[in-house]
DNA sequence: TATAGTTGTAACAAGATTAGTTACATCAAT
DNA sequence: ATTGATGTAACTAATCTTGTTACAACTATA
């Protein structure tokens, strides 16, 4: 199992954004070239970031712009746009409960289950678009 | 996304196994039962299980046993016993080098990828078979 | 007002993965 | 030999991912 490649075509998109908006109108098209992938998958991922207010695009006009400074958005943001489940693992349903393991497996399980994914959510949330855009921009 | 279920279910398993192989022949079939899903679905993963080392499984006269103790088998060794994937990422393939963020998105998003999959196995290390066994012993 | 470029979205297809299930060959103790 | 178990192949249904075509709707501008 992967996480789908939506976070990092996302993560590439709001570094272009960040990195042309001022000098260019970045479509769909644009980036669907720099990412190569079809512009439909940029328009639907564009369409997550804008509900998740990251981006705002223009109707009609075309383009897309941050909806926020570089320094306040993070990979985590990007993660939660992208990735809708709230929960990282998938348990399995109905442990019986007349075993002793199948009575409690949720009990032990799920809080090391959380504590897991908010080690993993945590440690995106460190690191800022801006970050990132200083090391694009250093490796250009 | 979600990871599927064969990580719960390997850990439910492998508690089970800790619990009750002193007592009883722990078959697939009483497995499945405690587990609730097909046998087979347990045979597979008690396969990988056993690829992975950390079962032992009679063929003919069946059941299943720990190969390790307990305080050796951790979160993460479950995790890797049933999930197969190097990355946990999938980057797309082939960005645009003319664009130059496409040409430096590796560079920039590869080591983060990294710390992240990195934070989230830290923490399934953390966690050990005999404390998830405690954990249930006490809340039976 | 008509045009052109763009976005939003529906629809479809191919491929992969998950999970459930049946079936059966193989194995080993008794 | 019998019995009970494992290992594994094969098939199904459901879901997700990614790519693609098509087209309605929108807005600046000529």
């Amino acid at each position: 199992m992967q996480f789908s490649s939506r976070f990092t075509i996302a993560t590439h998109t709001l570094l272009c954004i960040a990195m042309f908006q001022e000098e260019y109108k970045v479509t769909s098209n644009f980036l669907a070239g720099s990412i190569n992938v079809n512009p439909v998958v940029i328009r639907n991922i564009l369409g997550q970031l804008s509900a998740s207010e990251l981006v705002e695009i223009k109707a009609g006009v075309g383009g897309a712009y941050l909806a926020k400074s570089p320094d306040e958005i993070t990979l985590l943001d990007i993660f939660k746009a992208v990735e809708k489940e709230e929960s990282l693992f998938h348990f399995h349903e109905n442990p019986n409960p007349e075993c002793p393991i199948g009575r409690t497996i949720h009990t032990v399980l799920d809080n090391k289950i959380d504590t897991i994914q908010s080690a993993m959510e945590n440690k995106m949330a460190e690191t800022t678009l801006s970050q990132l855009l200083e090391g694009a921009k250093k490796n250009m």
